[in-house]
DNA sequence: TAACATACCTGTTTTTTAACAGCTTTTATC
DNA sequence: GATAAAAGCTGTTAAAAAACAGGTATGTTA
């Protein structure tokens, strides 16, 4: 972990001056992991021991290969995760907003782990330590547990990516991220809370950017998606849905 | 859970005559996730709450969208663990052996979890059901610890599979399926260890069976690999991995 | 604002893959 | 061992997707 600027959290004055304040107490991002377990007596301690980072846009905190630094849990902003492939092919694994977790795994037996992530978005990171991660997992079971089926979840619902991505065809795949989009950042007047160019959606479906734009520029030609600037938005869900309703 | 045939526990006369002890103490499996933590006190009790059931092959023992029933460990045999998509196309999301889990978080928050598995050759399950895997989980805190670390490293290998079927082509991915094979279920005689079938393999590498004969029958002039009956020789293991190890 | 880079778009060509069809071989069953 | 069914093979055709190429729009920076 190279580039991200620390918070430093000693100077509360620039702290605050910021208007970053990432104390878990006060934190609204209640589908982070920690804010979950905040009542249990014991992570008291180990919340104080969390650092803080600041990422610019487009700045790469983990790269491919390096020692995990712990786990990252994203304060604010939007980040990429990717594995790059042949030819230097990227693969966006998955995209993660406020509260999310990033860095899956760097405690446990072997501590390297293929995965690079980068800012989509000027972002917060909230970052714990693998020894830190390590005491947290050993001494509060629940923690652990909650964290179990986090897991457990994340795989089916990758396994069923795995069958996605071998059964569906491209335009499928298309429509597919796009109503996970939706499900995922929500919207704002009717369109997509997330930025991301046509090569980044080809990277996250298994295509290519040209194939994104022409899928697109068919689903604007039939009224089922609109795009304003580099937003998009979803003008036929239901529609959307049944053309990939026999693939669940 | 349907068809299994109940191993009656109490039966011991026909128990033994079949030849099956599937007593954990004396189990070979030692990669099970039981057998693992099975030196810890209160292992001891839940380990005589299991149940077995007898499979033959082609027998199909999870059914899809059916409630879960716990969680099942390979103790002889092989299972195939799949799903079914678009127009009844079967996809292959695993192939296990013993000391396996199939079943994966019947427990958790929802229990209705889109999985079958069938036996792929004659099979003898060991299970636990939803409520002894919670009490498992909820009192020996190690248990659930390792099984969160065997998540999150199935959880990283999925998400291999994603990048791999997104980016690989169909003779890399049929390559990278008989490297896998090889390195899951071992040789014998220079064959590898399992019976699949064209189709099979085709399901499991996210293509067809046409697909999957015309690049063995190259694979074969190439003299790469060998088949002998329904057994699979690799002939060059270094020169298959090589042709795919810019994918990694 | 000029100059450059990047992202986006679209037509054409090439490659890859799936689908279809018909045949042979193997396996299972009575 | 005859018969049927399943699995495997291979050539041909059709469809899908990627690659290539060259264009325009948009945004960034000096």
């Amino acid at each position: 972990m190279i580039n991200p600027i620390k918070i430093d959290s000693k100077d509360s004055k620039r702290y605050k001056m910021r208007g970053v304040n990432t104390d878990c107490s006060s934190c609204i991002n209640t589908n982070c992991f920690i804010k979950k377990h905040l009542h249990l007596e014991k992570m008291q301690d180990f919340v104080l021991q969390k650092n803080n980072y600041k990422c610019k846009k487009g700045q790469q905190f983990m790269i491919e290969g390096a020692p995990m630094q712990g786990l990252y849990f994203i304060y604010k902003g939007k980040v990429k995760v990717l594995k790059t492939g042949i030819y230097g092919k990227e693969h966006i694994v998955r995209l993660t907003q406020e509260g999310d977790t990033v860095g899956f795994r760097g405690f446990g037996t072997s501590n390297r782990y293929l995965i690079g992530a980068s800012a989509l978005e000027d972002t917060v990171l909230c970052n714990f330590s693998n020894e830190v991660m390590q005491d947290i997992l050993k001494s509060i079971p629940e923690f652990t547990y909650s964290m179990m089926l986090f897991y457990a979840e994340e795989l089916n619902k990758s396994e069923n990516n795995v069958k996605k991505i071998a059964q569906m065809n491209v335009r499928e795949r298309l429509i597919d991220t796009l109503l996970y989009l939706l499900k995922k950042f929500g919207q704002t007047n009717d369109l997509i809370n997330i930025n991301l160019s046509r090569k980044e959606i080809a990277d996250f479906a298994g295509t290519t950017d040209e194939q994104v734009t022409r899928i697109f520029s068919s689903l604007k030609k039939e009224g089922l998606i609109k795009i304003v600037g580099k937003k998009i938005s979803l003008l036929q869900v239901e529609k959307m849905k049944q053309e990939i309703a026999e693939h669940r």
